[in-house]
DNA sequence: TCGATCGGTCATGGA
DNA sequence: GACCGATCGA
């Protein structure tokens, strides 16, 4: 068969034997900028122009977005067949397969996955439950409470380990947060409700378990792709080696040194040990960069050089470009944000659209101030990563309705939409909680019976909903008549926060069954400032705002990265272990590698303080420790400051090429002098 | 039993 | 700003 596409001549020699080589395992390592995306679109093109059926090929990414990406980019090279592929993120294939092999595992295919708000409500309850005496003060809250249970079962480890190892603080109370994590586990079941952490897990065990079904679902997937292997944990690293049982024909992708995920398991060692898990596999290695200017990655090269755990790679590339990446100090965040948008101002007249420009940070409340700053001059942005729509209160309120009607055992969503009544509080709500969940349908609910009348009309709304007949669009409408008034009872701002539910009410329009509708919008959370962008209009370019994590896998024609003082970048919570600040020093590599062709580094001398951080805090910041480090100074110039302006050098001095290193230690001196001052 | 209020403590990343 | 325990009046 004569193929349409040209994959030899688009493609260079790596990437071509990795494109065309489809059967058995590869390991494909590949640096930032590499082309790796360009693989694996081009590879699945290159399965389906070959003839294979596309739903036997799966992609499993890390988001749902840069799954639907690729697809939609295959399907652009190739044709529409490309969009028949399986892509997802591990959690949404675990939802698929779990709820269409339900009944092999005692598990309802109606399940509903409780996002961490839910999950901490329960920790919350049981914690309540202990009745913690005055001696326990330092008990931890529910959220770490979470945390060490998430990261025990991720890490296949107990409680105690990760205490021991992490938390130290915590250690009087291991037995009892076993215990919470006991019953966490057993609250779960009876609700019929799954976490992240259970979706990978019962999916690992359906296919460890059910040889049939391992067999059935290796043969339907002949040909599997796995993304950001570097981010993978070892649940799974064992979904992917069962799902690969009868053929072996997996290709996994990643780069050790953009590891950023081990707060949540990921463990990076997995991409070292593919070849010993997959004998026989072939090693691919991508190394030459097709996005950065070179002194761009001089200095990418150099931060990875730094690294304690490095593995021997350097990126070259053929990009000319002459201009260094800027290093500036500026007085605060204010200065800081205006800094970005007089060159942003100054880029979009040299005819640079806005969207080829990026803000990327730490922590989601890095940006607070430069949002401000944006919209004061009218410059249109969207923020990744931070606080999700679905995290507001009206939301979460509207979503808890929905979850009820799709799976009346969840008790924690009872929990939430009963005490929103006047007069109904904790004790009253776990009552009927409790009724309703063995009532067992919504149906059934119309029979509870209760004094409240607020609650008699709830129970009556939701008898009233059939949620395997009636449209997700239709319940939706139903449920916001129904929760209009509380709104108005339970928030001042009700107008604003209505209008975030004329949002969802656009969304659902897409969905055909509730429970897909509800995995969604836990599995895949919209971005509010991308819906508000959708609203403004498709045509509007915006400038990107987002956490290095959300940032990973993009690209821009220019980057800025700000807050880069102790603290933020490294972040203080990895001061004190040096296989944190490795995996700060990935991050900080991450960021440094979206630029192509002009990059920013940006740090503010004084910071608000932010209470907690001992007796010793200061407004004033340090510089990041990865800017001193090896010979990332001589890489950076500052070209503004050939003359320093008062206003944002408190002392005089500017950084010149010879003297770079020197004024950076009379700057940490001086920082230091300022914080035995205060 | 509910809900309002107050003071002390801590604050990352996201499927 | 949110979370948590404590307290108090209804």
């Amino acid at each position: 068969m004569q193929s349409l596409i040209d994959f030899k001549n688009s493609l260079n020699a790596q990437q071509y034997d990795a494109v065309v080589s489809t059967e058995g395992p590869h390991l494909v390592i590949a640096g930032a900028g590499s082309g790796k995306t360009r693989v694996l679109v081009y590879r699945t093109a290159y399965l389906v122009d070959q003839g294979i059926d596309p739903r036997q090929i799966l992609l499993l990414t890390f988001t749902r977005r840069s799954a639907n990406e690729m697809l939609e980019r295959a399907a652009s090279i190739l044709d529409e067949r490309c969009r028949n592929v399986s892509g997802g993120t591990f959690h949404s294939f675990a939802n698929l397969i779990l709820r269409r092999y339900a009944d092999r595992m005692d598990l309802s295919p109606h399940f509903t996955i409780l996002d961490d708000s839910d999950a901490t409500a329960i920790i919350a309850r049981l914690r309540a439950a202990k009745g913690l005496d005055k001696a326990d003060k330092k008990f931890p809250r529910k959220n770490t409470v979470y945390d060490i249970i998430s990261k025990s079962v991720n890490k296949c480890t107990d409680v105690a380990d990760i205490i021991y190892d992490e938390m130290p603080q915590f250690e009087p109370w291991i037995e009892t947060i076993e215990d919470i994590k006991e019953q966490y586990m057993v609250q779960k079941r009876q609700m019929g409700v799954l976490d992240f952490d259970d979706l990978l897990i019962s999916l690992r065990n359906l296919l460890q378990t059910r040889s049939d079904v391992r067999q059935a679902l290796s043969q339907q997937y002949r040909y599997i792709m796995v993304d950001e292997y570097q981010d993978t944990n070892r649940i799974q690293a064992q979904i992917v080696r069962l799902l690969a049982d009868v053929h072996d024909n997996v290709m996994a992708v990643g780069d050790d040194s953009q590891s950023i995920y081990s707060f949540r398991g990921a463990l990076f060692k997995n991409i070292i040990d593919f070849p010993d898990v997959f004998p026989g596999t072939r090693l691919i290695k991508l190394e030459e960069n097709y996005r950065s200017s070179q002194p761009i990655l001089d200095l990418t090269n150099e931060v990875v050089s730094c690294a304690q755990e490095k593995f021997d790679k350097i990126l070259f590339t053929r990009q000319e470009g002459s201009r260094r990446p800027v290093y500036r100090d500026v007085m605060n965040e204010t200065a800081q944000s205006e800094y970005i948008v007089s060159k942003i101002r100054e880029m979009q007249s040299r005819g640079t659209a806005l969207d080829d420009i990026a803000v990327l940070f730490r922590s989601g409340w890095h940006s607070n101030y430069l949002e401000i700053e944006l919209s004061r001059w009218g410059i249109p942005f969207v923020k990744y990563g931070g606080q999700k729509f679905v995290d507001s209160a009206h939301v979460r309120d509207i979503v808890a309705y929905l979850k009820i009607l799709q799976n009346p055992s969840d008790q924690t969503s009872w929990m939430r939409v009963l005490t929103l009544m006047r007069g109904i509080g904790p004790k009253t709500a776990a009552g009927i909680a409790q009724a309703a969940a063995e009532a067992g349908s919504c149906r059934a609910c119309g029979t509870i019976s209760v004094k409240q009348a607020s609650v008699r009309r709830l129970l009556e709304f939701v008898s009233r909903i059939d949620s395997r007949t009636q449209s997700p669009e239709e319940i939706l409408d139903l449920t916001l008549q129904f929760y209009y008034p509380i709104l108005v009872d339970q928030y001042d701002d009700y107008d604003k926060r209505g209008n975030d539910l004329e949002s969802l009410q656009k969304i659902v329009k897409d969905y055909d069954l509730l429970e897909n509708f509800l995995a969604d919008i836990t599995l895949d959370p919209p971005e509010q400032s991308v819906l508000k962008a959708r609203e403004r209009g498709k045509a509007q370019k915006s400038l990107v705002l987002s956490t290095i994590h959300s940032a990973k896998g993009l690209e821009w024609d220019t980057v800025f990265l700000i807050h880069l003082c102790e603290g933020q970048l490294p972040s203080y919570r990895a001061f004190d272990d040096q296989g944190a600040i490795e995996e700060e020093r990935r991050l900080f590599y991450v960021a440094t590698t979206r630029a192509k062709r002009h990059l920013f580094l940006l740090r503010p001398q004084m910071l608000p303080q932010r209470g907690g951080q001992g007796p010793s805090a200061s407004p004033y910041t340090r510089v990041s420790r990865f800017l001193g480090e090896g010979r990332i100074l001589d890489l950076l110039v500052d070209i503004e400051h050939r003359r320093p302006s008062i206003d944002e050098r408190p002392r005089s001095g500017g950084w010149h090429s010879g003297r770079k290193r020197d004024m950076l230690t009379d700057y940490f001196d001086r920082t230091e002098s300022c914080l035995d001052d205060w």
